[in-house]
DNA sequence: ATGGCTAACAACGTTAGA
C-alpha cells in the first residue's frame, strides 16, 4: 500500500501549530515528521493534532532549542530515542510502524547546524557536528540492512552542486562545505542508504529544501540549499513511487517555517 | 550582498539558527 510521509522543519510548532494541521489536512500524509519543534514534551500541541486525526504521536522535545517529533494516522508499535555526542538533546528519534509488508522503521534527525566558521578547531559547533556525523556513521554501519527503515529529517547539509544555488559561493559556508559532505557521504555509505529525493530528481538539477528568512522576496532569490533529505535503506530502495519538495508551503501566512516540508510516497 | 530575519526566554538583550 501507499504509505505517505512527510517531513518537515517546523521552526517552532506551538507558533505554527495552524501551519501544522493545514498540511495535514491538505496532504493527509500517514505520517508527518517535525524538526525543530522548539517544546519541551508537555508542551507539544498534542491534542490538537490528534483531533486533527493523528492521535498516535511520539515527542522528544526539550526546552527552547531543537526536539523532534513524530505524528501518525496509525498506530506506533515502538519508538525510541537516541543521544548523540553524550549530549541528550532531542536531535533524534525512531517510530516503526507496521505496514502489509511488515514493520518499518522511520529515523527523524535534526543534525546540528554548526555555527558560522568551518573549522573544527576554533568552533566547537561545527567540532559537534563532524562528531555527530561520525557517530551516524558508526551507527549506520553496524545496522542490519535488510530491515526496512527510512532516515529522514534536518541534516543541515546541502552535499551536491545542485543542493545550493551557487557551489562556489557556498564552498567556505557551513552546510556545503567539502568537510562536512565528506562526513555526509560517509554516514549515507556506512547505511546504504538511497538518497530518495534524488532518485526522482536528476543531479543537474538544482534542489531546495530551505531558503533563508532574510531575503527581500526569498522565491524570487530563489538562493536555497537542500538541507532537509529522505533517505531509503537498501530494501526499501526502489519503495518511492513520487517525491517532491512543498515549495509552496514555504510561502504560507501567516508566519512560514524557513523550511519547505519533504513529500514521499512509499510502496510498503 | 550570505545576511538584510526569526524564535525562545523569566525576556527588552542574548543565544541560536544556517
Amino acid at each position: 500500500m501507499t504509505f505517505k510521509l512527510i517531513t518537515w522543519n517546523i521552526n517552532s510548532v506551538r507558533l505554527r501549530l495552524d501551519l501544522v494541521k493545514r498540511l495535514l489536512e491538505e496532504y493527509q500524509p500517514d505520517l508527518l515528521c517535525l524538526q525543530e519543534i522548539k517544546c519541551q514534551n508537555d508542551q507539544f500541541p498534542g491534542a490538537e493534532i490528534a483531533a486533527a486525526g493523528y492521535p498516535h504521536i511520539h515527542v522528544r522535545g526539550q526546552k527552547a532549542y531543537h526536539g523532534v517529533a513524530a505524528v501518525s494516522r496509525h498506530p506506533i508499535v515502538d519508538a525510541g530515542q537516541r543521544a548523540f555526542c553524550g549530549k541528550d538533546d532531542a536531535r533524534h528519534q525512531h517510530v516503526t510502524l507496521e505496514q502489509n509488508g511488515g514493520p518499518v522503521t522511520v529515523h527523524n534527525f535534526y543534525v546540528p547546524a554548526g555555527g558560522d566558521e568551518p573549522d573544527p578547531a576554533i568552533n566547537e559547533k561545527f567540532d559537534h557536528k563532524l562528531k555527530f556525523l561520525n557517530e551516524m556513521t558508526d551507527w549506520f554501519s553496524q545496522m542490519t540492512k535488510t530491515r526496512r527503515e527510512v532516515v529522514v529529517g534536518d541534516l543541515n547539509i546541502a552535499p551536491l552542486e545542485n543542493d545550493v544555488w551557487s557551489h562556489k559561493q557556498l564552498l567556505k559556508v557551513v552546510s556545503h562545505t567539502p568537510i562536512e559532505v565528506e562526513h555526509l557521504d560517509r554516514a549515507m555509505a556506512a547505511g546504504n542508504w538511497h538518497d530518495a529525493m534524488r532518485q526522482h530528481v536528476p543531479a543537474d538539477e538544482k534542489l531546495y529544501t530551505w531558503w533563508s528568512y532574510r531575503a527581500k522576496d526569498w522565491s524570487a532569490a530563489d538562493k536555497g540549499r537542500r538541507l532537509d533529505h529522505v533517505w531509503l535503506s537498501p530494501a526499501l530502495g526502489g519503495a518511492c513511487q513520487k517525491i517532491e519538495v512543498l515549495r509552496d508551503v514555504r510561502g504560507w501566512e501567516p508566519k512560514p517555517s524557513d523550511h519547505a516540508p519533504v513529500y514521499a510516497e512509499l510502496e510498503l
